[in-house]
DNA sequence: GTGTAATAAGACAGCGTTGTCAAAATAAGC
DNA sequence: GCTTATTTTGACAACGCTGTCTTATTACAC
């Protein structure tokens, strides 16, 4: 026997309702002209015997499949459970399978593995997160594929590519501008990981706004880690041995924050009173450290949607092409206090 | 044009090399009954054009699928995230492919939620996560449904089913002891959410241990959490309120104790020297946290790996089920002082 | 060498859909 | 009513592969 289980077949639907098989494909795929009675009719079988279409046969008959890529390269788990999840809830909507790919982002093999994997599964779509959504020469393969993608969070570099990004140059200098306001003028940035392009626009809006307020930021106030905790705790020992310590620190994401509140404790600093810190991303322990972390929230799950339907669009739609960008917000908490001058 | 895109097709490998579509399908599944000359020459155009199966076509075929389900229900990012990765990694190589679903345990159309998605997209094998690995329901649909399964950490109850445990009992037992042999006494616990079994069995090592010890632990220092860290400070502010507060505090996750460490903070108790504190699961943020938290460690990955090779076995061969059960390990790290009596 | 067993290769139908095109049924126009 | 346009339905061949059964080829025994 072959059948994969007892499950009803469009064959089955249509003796019932005593009409040919394509008229069912019809009522189906809501293809026009069938009769109201004639959908009605065949509706009603549909439901009594619970028949569910068989997808593999519908893709190879139509010849192309329903089927997004996902890829991403150990973003913390944090932000690819968000993204998921929302890339999820909108292809399940728009009955599309997904398909999640872990990449290795620094491996030689990683083109190969993308390519195969796209022939393999014949993905008709792609949607890649950072640090992926910057490397050149995958987007590259993607255009020779003649693949339809949508890149979360690109580098700022004018991206001829449809894509989702967030205001973090704006929301940067708005939580500079926060700490300014606050009385801060020495002020310290942590840069992240040099290959996630996004995560460095974070250092622009901070320079956004010191310059808005003429103040000038000294070489040695600026840092740059890789993203990690441990890396924070580096940058923040070198910054909090200087001979005159920054009044604030802004990390450019909230692991290495959590880095520097370490050290400080470390250091027996009280923060806020002798040191402000604020980080970026909202990962849910900002909540739990304490003081409780001030730091950027993305809204990762509506990206993760956006960039679904984005894809699904173009998909379905033809060739159009969007870019969109979605507002990260402040979340301010305890970590801040307010200098007296 | 129908055509996916200009994809090679098994014909054309078989008008290449000069054989039979049969031979070649006999190449790629390796197939015994062919000449070693014939392999070479088959495998040989095959590389050349960069054919790649059409799996939607062997599917159709074949009358069965090679796609396993992995269900989840928002445990933590962390978690999922973990058990995926190894899901993946192995399906990955065992050539199947993965659907990840969200569900909502408490809803009532979970059940029916999840009958479509095993029709709709023919489920070959489902794997589950806590807590949906206890809902007894969901289990039954399984064997009505007759598709393999395998439970990640389903409560202890003897369940009669294929699954992976962590010994979290006995890692219980040997935190508890820990405490103990730091010379605490007076230890509270603080249980996870009521429908999460597997969490609630730490409790039980807990016990274990006490009893072991002959130490007798009073009702008021058993308090029962949601998971959340907010519930875990709302246990904190009971325990922390008692007459008599305990000297350490053993909570069944990660967030409730960062919640517990939290209030103490408030309570102006410096940990360990005041109040020692463990926890469970070792997400991250155990380490950004001060002080570090002392906590148990399962290998969530190689969960994954193994609930993916244990499904795919049965799948290939045949109706071998199997439990697992594998060990998770202290993690100590500076959460916990010495007592002296 | 011949006859037989074992091995290798091929022909062909079928998996459950959809696309194309043709036929039937209905509506519209006079 | 009859003719023509329009809408609704159906027949049948793909889609790209695998299973079954048959035939061709090679190896083996005597």
């Amino acid at each position: 026997m072959k059948k994969i289980k007892n499950v009803a077949t469009m064959q089955d639907v249509a003796k019932e309702a005593r009409v040919s098989l394509k008229t069912v494909s019809r009522v189906i795929n809501k293809e026009p002209n069938v009769s109201i009675k004639t959908i009605e009719k065949v509706q009603n079988v549909i439901d009594a015997i619970d028949y569910q279409p068989n997808s593999f046969a519908q893709t190879l008959a139509r010849g192309k499949t329903k089927i997004i890529g996902l890829l991403y390269d150990t973003p913390s788990p944090n932000y690819i459970s968000h993204i998921m999840e929302g890339v999820l809830t909108q292809c399940y909507k728009s009955d599309y399978e997904v398909i999640i790919h872990p990449c290795r982002f620094n491996e030689i093999t990683l083109l190969r593995d993308v390519e195969l994997l796209i022939k393999r599964t014949r993905l008709s779509g792609i949607i890649t997160t950072p640090p992926l959504s910057d490397i050149e020469d995958l987007i590259k393969l993607f255009k020779e594929l003649n693949i339809p993608r949508v890149l979360i969070s690109p580098g700022s570099k004018e991206v001829n590519e449809p894509s989702i990004k967030t205001n973090d140059r704006e929301a940067s200098t708005q939580m500079t501008n926060y700490l300014i306001s606050k009385g801060h003028r020495r002020i310290a940035f942590i840069r992240g990981h040099p290959s996630h392009l996004s995560v460095n626009d974070r250092a622009k809006g901070f320079f956004d706004s010191l310059n808005q307020a003429n103040i000038i930021c000294p070489n040695e106030l600026i840092e740059s880690g890789l993203n990690s905790f441990e890396s924070g705790m580096d940058c923040a020992k070198r910054l909090l041995s200087l001979k005159d310590i920054p009044t604030a620190i802004f990390a450019a994401n909230d692991e290495m924050a959590a880095g520097v509140i370490k050290v400080a404790h470390q250091n027996n600093l009280k923060i806020p009173q002798d040191l402000s810190i604020v980080g970026f991303d909202d990962t849910p322990m900002t909540k739990m450290i304490s003081p409780p972390l001030s730091t950027i929230k993305q809204p990762l799950g509506l990206m993760g949607e956006e960039s679904a339907k984005n894809l699904i669009d173009q998909l379905e739609g033809g060739s159009e092409e969007r870019f969109t960008i979605m507002n990260s917000t402040l979340m301010i908490r305890d970590s801040v206090s307010e200098i007296k001058h």
